[in-house]
DNA sequence: TAGAAGGATAGCA
DNA sequence: TGCTATCCTTCTA
C-alpha cells in the first residue's frame, strides 16, 4: 500500500470507482449527524449543512447501508436514493438485476453473487451522490474552472444504465483551482467541519499546488486539521477523478478503454491509484461518531486514545473496504501491531482490551 | 475464550 | 521494498 492519504472513503475504492486515496481516508473517508447514518437515507441534494453532514459523510454513511444490520439491505439500498430523483427513474435507483437466472437467487450475470451485485449498485448510487454533491458545493462557492462535461456518469455498463446528472459544469478538479478557489473552497472546509482558520498557512496556493502537497506538508502548515483538510482534498480530488473517468472521451488513467476492459479495470487496484492504510480507515470511523461510535469510538480524543467497541463489525468494515471478505479482528489487530514500530499507533499507558492511542492524534 | 503480542510468510504494486 | 493479509504460537486477563 501507498502512501495514501486519508479519505473519506468507505467502500473499496475499486468498487466505488474511486482511487483510493479517495477515499478520505476519513477523509476518504473524514467526516454526519444521527442524519446522515442510517438515518440519512433521505440524501438531500443539498450541500452539508452541518459538519457531520459532510461529503465525506457520503461515503461512510454508504457504509451504512452496506453493512447489512438485516439482510435485506440490498434490497432497502434502491430505495436510499431517493433524493429529489422521482422513484421511477430507474437509472437513479438500481434494482436487482430483473435478468438472473430463473431460480437462480444467488448469482446474478457476471457471476456476481447477488450481493455482490447488489453491492455494486449501491455503490455505483454513491458515486452519483458525491458527484452531485460536489456540484452543488461548486455551484454555492462559485468555483469555475476544469472540466465540461455532458453531465453523464457511467457507471458499470453491464450493470446500470447511464445515470443522467446535472450537468456537471465546473470546478470539481481542484488542479484547475486559482489561489482564489482555494481560499474559497478553504473557507468553506473550515466552516463546514468546524476547522480552524487555515487560509493564511495556503495563501497564494493554486490548486495545483495544492494537490501536490502530501498529507505531512498539509500538516506541517497547519497542525491542526491539516490532515483532515487534506482528507477532504482527497475526497474532491477523487471527484474530480471519477468524472474524468467517467466522461465520454475522456483520458482514463488506465490504459483500458472499451467497456469490458473498462469495468475489469475496475477491481483493478493499480488503476485507482493508492490503497488506503488501516489507520486511516480507523479514523475515518472515529471521525463518524454519529454512525459508527457503536462500532469503535474515542476514549480521549485529544490524546488520540480510542477504543474499538465492536471489533467483529470494524473488521468487517474493514474487510468491506479491503474487497477482503476473510477480514476478522484477528487479522486487523495483527496489522494494527505492525504499527507499534512505525510509531503510529500504540498501545496506552495504561493498556486495556480492544484499546489503542495514535502516537500522533489529530 | 477473547484478546494481545509477535514471528513468519505470501502477495501485491 | 513497503504494506498488508494470513497463519501460527504463546501468553494473559
Amino acid at each position: 500500500m501507498g502512501s495514501a492519504s486519508p479519505g473519506l472513503s468507505s467502500v473499496s475504492p475499486s468498487h466505488l470507482l474511486l482511487p483510493p486515496d479517495t477515499v478520505s481516508r476519513t477523509g476518504l473517508e473524514k467526516a454526519a449527524a444521527g442524519a446522515v447514518g442510517l438515518e440519512r437515507r433521505d440524501w438531500s441534494p443539498s450541500p452539508p449543512a452541518t459538519p457531520e453532514q459532510g461529503l465525506s459523510a457520503f461515503y461512510l454513511s454508504y457504509f451504512d447501508m452496506l453493512y447489512p444490520e438485516d439482510s435485506s439491505w440490498a434490497a432497502k439500498a434502491p430505495g436510499a436514493s431517493s433524493r429529489e430523483e422521482p422513484p421511477e427513474e430507474p437509472e437513479q435507483c438500481p434494482v436487482i438485476d430483473s435478468q438472473a437466472p430463473a431460480g437462480s437467487l444467488d448469482l446474478v450475470p457476471g457471476g456476481l453473487t447477488l450481493e455482490e451485485h447488489s453491492l455494486e449498485q449501491v455503490q455505483s448510487m454513491v458515486v452519483g451522490e458525491v458527484l452531485k454533491d460536489i456540484e452543488t458545493a461548486c455551484k454555492l462557492l462559485n468555483i469555475t474552472a476544469g472540466l465540461g462535461s455532458d453531465g453523464t456518469i457511467r457507471m458499470r455498463p453491464s450493470l446500470t444504465p447511464p445515470l443522467k446528472l446535472l450537468p456537471m459544469s465546473t470546478g470539481h478538479d481542484p488542479m484547475d483551482w486559482s489561489p482564489s478557489n482555494v481560499q474559497k473552497w478553504l473557507l468553506w472546509t473550515e466552516h463546514q467541519y468546524r476547522l480552524p482558520p487555515m487560509g493564511k498557512a495556503f495563501q497564494e496556493l493554486a490548486g495545483k499546488e495544492l494537490c501536490a502537497m502530501s498529507e505531512e506538508q498539509f500538516r506541517q502548515r497547519s497542525p491542526l486539521g491539516g490532515d483532515v483538510l487534506h482528507a477532504h482534498l482527497d475526497i474532491w480530488k477523487s471527484a474530480a477523478w471519477m468524472k474524468e473517468r467517467t466522461s465520454p472521451g475522456a483520458i482514463h488513467y488506465c490504459a483500458s478503454t472499451s467497456e469490458e476492459s473498462w469495468t475489469d479495470s475496475e477491481v483493478d487496484s493499480s488503476c485507482s491509484g493508492q490503497p488506503i492504510h488501516l489507520w486511516q480507515f480507523l479514523k475515518e470511523l472515529l471521525l463518524k461518531p454519529h454512525s459508527y461510535g457503536r462500532f469503535i469510538r474515542w476514549l480521549n480524543k485529544e490524546k488520540g486514545i480510542f477504543k474499538i467497541e465492536d471489533s467483529a463489525q470494524v473488521a468487517r468494515l474493514w474487510g468491506i473496504r479491503k474487497n477482503r471478505p476473510a477480514m476478522n479482528y484477528d487479522k486487523l489487530s495483527r496489522s494494527i501491531r505492525q504499527y507499534y514500530k512505525k510509531g503510529i499507533i500504540r498501545k496506552p499507558d495504561i493498556s486495556q482490551r480492544l484499546v489503542y492511542q495514535f502516537v500522533h492524534p489529530i
